[in-house]
DNA sequence: CCTCCACCGGAACGTGAGGAGT
DNA sequence: ACTCCTCACGTTCCGGTGGAGG
């Protein structure tokens, strides 16, 4: 192996030209400046908050969608047109957003808001509605019209939708600041869970967001890979394979700009000129391996036990894995990890929780007179796997391990 | 056609951690 | 500080079952 000098080492990366112009557009924090196939719903929501502009209190509004179908792109763009016409006409309005994913509990949103309108708050310690009285005095100190965003609100609902309710209302309080929210969820059933008063005022209106199809998904990535690619360097079947992928996952546009970003950095780093259909497929793989790398590594101890169990079947030549026989393996992995030996019965939970992870295949097939089993098949690569579940302080010392396979009484 | 294997998977219940209310 | 409630995780119990072999 060669030795370069160290100043060396970054010098020949730097050399290798990018292919990109500006990659921050292929990502999923970027509000582009203009949002093909969705001038409805920007125009909706636009329609809606009109009213901000003229002092008034806009409905609160629900917004639906899966991942990927612009729902957050929209509410930004619309969010920051807002405030740039409210700058125009001196009327006092902002928008805020804020992802419930990470501000996660009544206390942290609240501390959030108040923050934003120069509160000091301390992370932890004062009662919650100390809070929002804070909160409120802090803009109700002169007329203004607030619009939250609160994204993911389906998570912020599996907490308790009293934050929600106290917002909500939160206008009746009020003497000079208007307040109104905007929902995100790509969840269409969670008002289910919501009081029905919050339901009710909540979702004063809704605006639902479609999947895009191939076509559109198409339309975006032109859009933005002429403004993140250098000229040229894309070939001629890259979008369209991106879209075709992003499609059949149910119309994921972040899927496909994900695709398209993971394309270009797989092919500059293999020092091409041009980024081909190979590296859209390579993308692809690599999207899902990751995926999967994740999902392994946060299952808890017990699954990855009982995976590490089919994993060892398999290795040990069996093709269709069945229930009693991981479960017997399962044993002595448990044995040696000294971990508690779980009961048969929230075994087969665990590994049909891992089918509904896509990790696995299972399938009840009836073998006749020798029972009936569910069939077990991996649906993920074993070495990656096998090295992620090692990776677990637990699972270490199985490095190696060879259980003891009973015969089979049937083959 | 009946049997009977080797599990499936529903139901009800136990337990301990953590959050809300008071 | 205390109780109460919920929730995730597990267990126990058990009726149910597709189809190869008799």
């Amino acid at each position: 192996m060669e030795n370069k000098s160290l100043d060396g080492l970054f010098e020949d990366l730097l050399q290798n030209e990018s292919l990109f112009k500006n990659k921050e557009v292929l990502r999923p924090s970027y509000t582009p400046a203009s949002l093909p196939h969705r001038t409805e719903q920007v125009n909706t929501l636009a329609t809606i908050l009109v009213s901000a502009l003229r002092g008034d209190t806009p409905s609160n509004i629900l917004i639906y969608g899966k991942t990927g179908t612009g729902k957050t792109a929209v509410a930004r763009y619309v969010g920051i047109e807002l405030e740039r016409k409210s700058d125009d006409i001196s009327i006092d309005c902002s928008v805020l957003y804020l992802n419930c994913e990470v501000i996660d509990t009544q206390y942290r949103l609240l501390a959030n808001l108040a923050k934003h309108f120069g509160e000091d708050i301390p992370m932890t310690g004062w009662p919650t509605d100390q809070v929002f009285t804070k909160f409120k005095e802090a803009i109700d100190s002169k007329k203004q019209v607030i619009i939250i965003i609160l994204d993911e609100i389906d998570k912020l609902v599996k907490k308790g939708d009293d934050v929600l309710y106290n917002l909500s209302r939160i206008n009746t309080d009020l003497k000079n600041a208007k307040v109104s929210m905007i929902g995100i969820s790509n969840d269409l059933k969670f008002t289910e869970f919501l009081d029905p008063r919050v339901k009710s005022s909540l979702g004063e209106e809704e605006i639902i967001f479609p999947p895009y199809d191939a076509e559109q998904i198409s339309d975006i990535l032109r859009q933005r890979a002429s403004i993140a690619y250098k000229e040229e360097v894309l070939d001629e079947m890259v979008i369209p394979l991106c879209s075709a992928f992003a499609a059949q996952e149910h119309g994921d546009a972040r899927r496909a700009l994900d695709l398209l970003r993971v394309a270009g950095e797989l092919a500059e780093r293999e020092n091409e000129a041009n980024v081909g259909e190979v590296h859209v497929r390579m993308a692809q793989e690599k999207i899902e391996i990751d995926r999967i790398v994740e999902v392994v590594r946060t299952l808890p101890t017990q699954s990855k036990l009982a995976l590490y169990s089919v994993m060892l079947l398999r290795n040990n030549g069996h093709r269709n894995v069945t229930t009693g026989e991981v479960y017997n393996v399962y044993r002595q992995l448990c044995v040696n990890v000294d971990m508690d030996i779980l009961t048969q019965r929230r075994v087969t939970d665990l590994i049909s929780e891992l089918d509904m992870l896509g990790i696995l295949n299972a399938v009840v097939v009836s073998k006749g007179r020798y029972g009936r089993t569910k069939e077990i098949v991996l649906s993920v690569p074993i070495e990656s796997t096998r090295r992620v579940l090692l990776e677990d302080y637990r699972l270490g010392m199985l490095a190696g391990f060879k259980p003891v396979i009973t015969a089979q009484m049937h083959l």
